[in-house]
DNA sequence: TTCATGCGTTCAACAAATGAACACAAAATA
DNA sequence: TATTTTGTGTTCATTTGTTGAACGCATGAA
């Protein structure tokens, strides 16, 4: 399942270091790898991001994934989207532990 | 999958209201049915709620769900482990706003 | 008696995540 | 050159977790 937490995250990390592996993403992403090829593939489907084969400084095949520019964009979106969802959580999170540690102190009184 | 969270809400549901029905509990939880009747029989048999049937007032015999003096007990460890393990959420949260927040401002200049 | 209601319980079906296994290509080694 | 090793993305059977319709049962109402 690819939420913005996933979208977000790859989109940071892909662009911070094109030539990421999956594997190298997976353990980053804190998922597995195939939950990371997933939702990889379906930014890649999408056309939000690319692949490129290129030669690098060993004259080694490696791959790379590339932000299209509808990519760069849609990161800036998701990114807005996904901070606008976690101070959401803060608050609730705020007003239950507000609640919790009244509760614990009246139960201990 | 009967987790501290629920732990926490069960308690502190049916402490409130001993006659609430498994339907009425997984509403409340926010959970479904099967799962509610899953964790609270785990709560049931590790002995930390028993079940009364009781005639109420209208001479109908109903289910009450009473926590146990262990699950008294339990219920107080559960609440401050449930509020510590929100309160680290909590930082980390407020430390990951902040670092989105910074990225939002950076790349929007 | 018969029907309707509401209870806890069950479990087939679904949804999501996992990671071992695979095909392939390049690098390292013999 | 030929062979083995390493590292890549990809696949998918298996596992795990959740759901809620369906069931048996007991009570109240008709």
């Amino acid at each position: 399942m690819l939420t913005d937490e996933y979208r977000y995250k790859i989109f940071k990390l892909v662009e911070a270091n094109p030539e990421v592996s999956q594997r190298e993403l997976a353990r980053k992403l804190g998922i597995s790898l195939g939950k990371t090829n997933f939702c990889l593939k379906a930014l890649i489907d999408k056309g939000l991001i690319k692949v490129n084969n290129f030669r690098n400084s060993n004259n080694k095949l490696a791959y790379a994934y590339k932000l299209t520019p509808s990519g760069i964009d849609e990161k800036a979106n998701v990114t807005i989207r996904f901070l606008k969802k976690k101070m959401k959580e803060y608050e609730l999170l705020k007003q239950e532990i507000e609640n919790i540690s009244q509760e614990v102190r009246h139960d201990s009184h």
